[in-house]
DNA sequence: CAGAATCCTCGGGGATACTG
DNA sequence: CAGTATCCCCGAGGATTCTG
């Protein structure tokens, strides 16, 4: 599971920061990884675990309004992307700590910034609803 | 409708790169905004205008397997979030062309590095499914 | 060509209760 | 404390048809 030594790969339709010719070929894995990433919780926990590691509890406080399903499944996913690193203590009552891989790390570093943008920007943009 | 000129501010929960307390406070704009661009089709839609304005029948062929339905609708959203121009001309027949606005090109600065990462690594990611 | 309208499905996601 | 197990619903999104 060493993660950060997983070699980088162009993925057909997307080169660099070019495109061919459609963008992202409908079956390609960076749909797939797309919407992890950009579910409804997806983007948030990595947030949250950008600062620093955080338990179970803490992840449930500080992403307000995550059901308990939801952080459960959310953490899965990531965690099965390599994005997110798991580590329980088989304590009572148990601990298990969060946190991001290095590979998470670099996909944070990324999202940070137009998370950034968005909060910044997100007063001036709603409209309706 | 001068999108370009609008005020930036900053949102309780969420100060520039740090975060205060929660992760933007469940009923935030920040939330709301976060669910248009991160909506299914949102981000390509987004990134396939962040390269050069393009008609209607372009992005629906661009954004391989989008729907004429999820076109129109999210192209009505992030059109009424400022982000996207809409240049209709009353001829027959008709020919709209789409393009990102100021603001949405600030958007798209912060989205494509991100999409970028993904395509690069999107192969060493997807697992299961 | 650029949509609007309609119908329908499926699963993301919420609420609640239970457990090692 | 850190989850799992169920039940259930709503709305994002798909397929198809129609139109200026």
């Amino acid at each position: 599971m060493d993660v950060s030594t997983r070699p980088a790969l162009t993925v057909a339709g997307f080169t660099g920061s070019g495109f061919t010719d459609g963008i992202l070929p409908a079956n390609c894995p960076t749909r797939t990884v797309l919407d992890h990433v950009t579910s409804k919780w997806g983007v948030l926990v990595i947030i949250a675990l950008s600062r620093q590691g955080l338990r179970w509890g803490e992840l449930r406080r500080t992403i307000e309004g995550i059901s308990e399903k939801m952080l459960a499944s959310t953490l899965r996913t990531l965690e099965g992307d390599g994005l997110v690193l798991r580590e329980a203590q088989a304590t009572i009552p148990p601990r298990v700590d969060y946190s991001l891989t290095p590979l998470g790390r670099e996909l944070a570093d990324r999202m940070v910034p137009l998370m950034d943008w968005i909060a910044d920007n997100a007063g001036a943009i709603v409209t309706a609803e």
